[in-house]
DNA sequence: GCTCAAAATGGAACCGATACCATTACCTTA
DNA sequence: TAAGGTAATGGTATCGGTTCCATTTTGAGC
């Protein structure tokens, strides 16, 4: 019945065929026009006679081609990084490529291990979303010629494309939406800023387009476990702010939700204090008066990636993308009318 | 400068260590305890001075140990797909064993896809969460040997474990505790049951139990891109019950998110108009009063499923999990407080 | 009909590891 | 001290393909 029959190898066709290992994998690689139609019918049926499917593991042995992407993801249980991975997958698949997703839990050990393991695998082409900063073993992967795309997150000293979001736009537009509902004091909430490069340019370009926006503004950064410190700025900011109109501006989704546990624990009411994001979710339109966002372009954003990826591994093949920043777009909602 | 330097294979490690191939294998394989110690020495720092590491494409040739996991996924956007993918692959890791994970989108052509990718790529174990009924590959697969665990949803014809949560139970669960706040209709609301055995228990548990608690109850199914019709089915539920006091049950996570959605269009007091759902999501606390749930525990299943694996991979090294099937953890909020 | 280039096909080395078998070195034990 | 067993190490075939080069066919041009 269930007898184990172990996958059928390249000789066997061949030799069902009568035709030569070559021939055979001729047909299956790239120049299957080489081959007279007669000689690829007969290879064609005893293919699928065997139920044949050529062994990428052998196929990357000789090549080197193992038709593998590697992504490396900092937080895969975050949606934005779903998005994108959903992207930058259909890419590779469009390229005929296959993609290897490993999730690091924003966890340098683990990092460096992944980047191992996708080094062992002969992977031809590296998205990275870190959020320690390997330098060394990218380095690594660059000296062998493997090329890299940063996503979202540039990296010290690894000279890469770094895709991702316009930020200084996305902060630029947030605030000029804020400032025309006729908020006169905006307080920013953004996750610990070191590992993230984004962060980090986030936070310094509204500390800077708040000032020109004549704002009363202040940051305020998220602890890992322990939101009593946000709660305590946010309280503050309100008190210091009483004569004005005020908001928070959060600088990603996971700021969103936990400022707007925030809302709810001080009942604040949603809009009377303004509330706003970057990063659409699901659930902004569900809480009332449903929360304004900027939502990103997720999947332009992993498919330019994989382009840029393209590009370097085969310049004549794929073009380089001229964009690598792109624009979000506001979605308003209640939050930001008081 | 950025001389492209190939990564370096064994030949060059056993050279530079005045070694063969055979104990440099050794080295990095099962048996390095065969190895001297001066030997081991030698051996390691020649590696390190290369930066050597094993081919994993070479390794996977000759022993049919690819060290792969393949997983199948229905639809990566899911939350509860990403929670327990996550899981899979925390418990890969543990055991020494990377995963590739496909997602499908749904759709049973890119599941036909991604089966041929992963058996090209020679997967020792194979994780799925199917939408389609991909039979004759499955079989293919453990024809060769190759076993297979089913997450969440069983197929037809295919004899493979199939772990996931208890539905009976959360079914049960579920309506125990609409029927203790004293709901008198309950509606069910469920994606369409046609791909997923899952659901299928769940309606079909539900109108049996329902009907055993007195309850006065209906079922209604979500079309795809369409919400009318259930906003329909939802206001003649209603109408139809007006002097009772009535619930909706979602099935799972994404009928929660519509039905919610539904509430606010049709102005439904939460609470008042119970509402309860399978899976546990970010926001269910923040949509006031809060939403009553069902969790899932998702790390706890994505072991599960990889311990089985590991179990038919190597009977010796990993014993067989006792339970396939686990409870939902009840997570009460406002939405069940009439 | 013959020549010669191009097209079609096959042979064999090779990719980077593993694994079996053979060999050498080192101890025990009689 | 010789015999015999074990530990340490190396040689080589092999996994399933790809690729270069050699060989055989085919067809165009004269």
């Amino acid at each position: 019945m269930s007898s184990i029959s172990r996958r059928s190898t390249i000789i066997e066709v061949a030799r069902l065929a009568g035709a030569s290992k070559t021939s055979v994998s001729r047909y299956f690689g790239e120049e299957r026009d080489r081959l007279s139609p007669s000689l690829q019918a007969r290879i064609a049926h005893a293919a699928g006679t065997l139920g044949y499917q050529p062994n990428q593991m052998a196929r990357g042995l000789k090549g080197g081609r193992s038709k593998l992407i590697g992504m490396l993801v900092a937080d895969i249980r975050n949606p934005f990084s779903v998005a994108i991975t959903h992207g930058v997958e259909q890419a590779c698949r469009q390229y005929g490529y296959s993609l290897v997703v490993c999730n690091t839990d924003n966890d340098p050990e683990q990092e460096r291990q992944h980047l191992d393991l996708l080094g062992a695998y002969q992977v031809e082409g590296l998205v990275v979303n870190a959020s320690g900063s390997p330098e060394r073993q990218l380095h690594t992967f660059i000296s062998q010629g493997t090329p890299i795309v940063l996503l979202d997150r540039e990296i010290d000293h690894v000279e890469a494309e770094v895709v991702g979001l316009d930020n200084h736009m996305a902060i630029d537009m947030a605030l000029g939406h804020l400032a025309d509902q006729g908020y006169q004091a905006v307080l920013y909430v953004s996750e610990a800023p070191e590992q993230s490069s984004t962060r980090q340019k986030r936070l310094a370009r509204f500390n800077h387009a708040a000032e020109q926006h004549g704002l009363n503004y202040a940051t305020s950064l998220l602890a890992t476990a322990d939101d009593t410190v946000t709660l305590g700025a946010l309280s503050d900011f309100l008190a210091a702010n009483q004569q004005h109109a005020c908001a928070v501006l959060c600088g990603n989704g996971n700021a969103t939700l936990i400022v707007t546990r925030l809302f709810q624990q001080l009942g604040l009411p949603l809009g009377e204090v303004g509330l706003m994001g970057i990063d659409e979710l699901d659930w902004c339109a569900l809480v009332p008066p449903g929360i304004t966002t900027l939502a990103q372009p997720t999947d332009t954003i992993g498919k330019t990636a994989i382009q840029c990826l393209m590009h370097r591994i085969a310049p004549h093949a794929s073009s380089m993308p001229t964009a690598l920043s792109f624009s979000p777009t506001l979605i308003e909602r209640g939050s930001t009318h008081p």
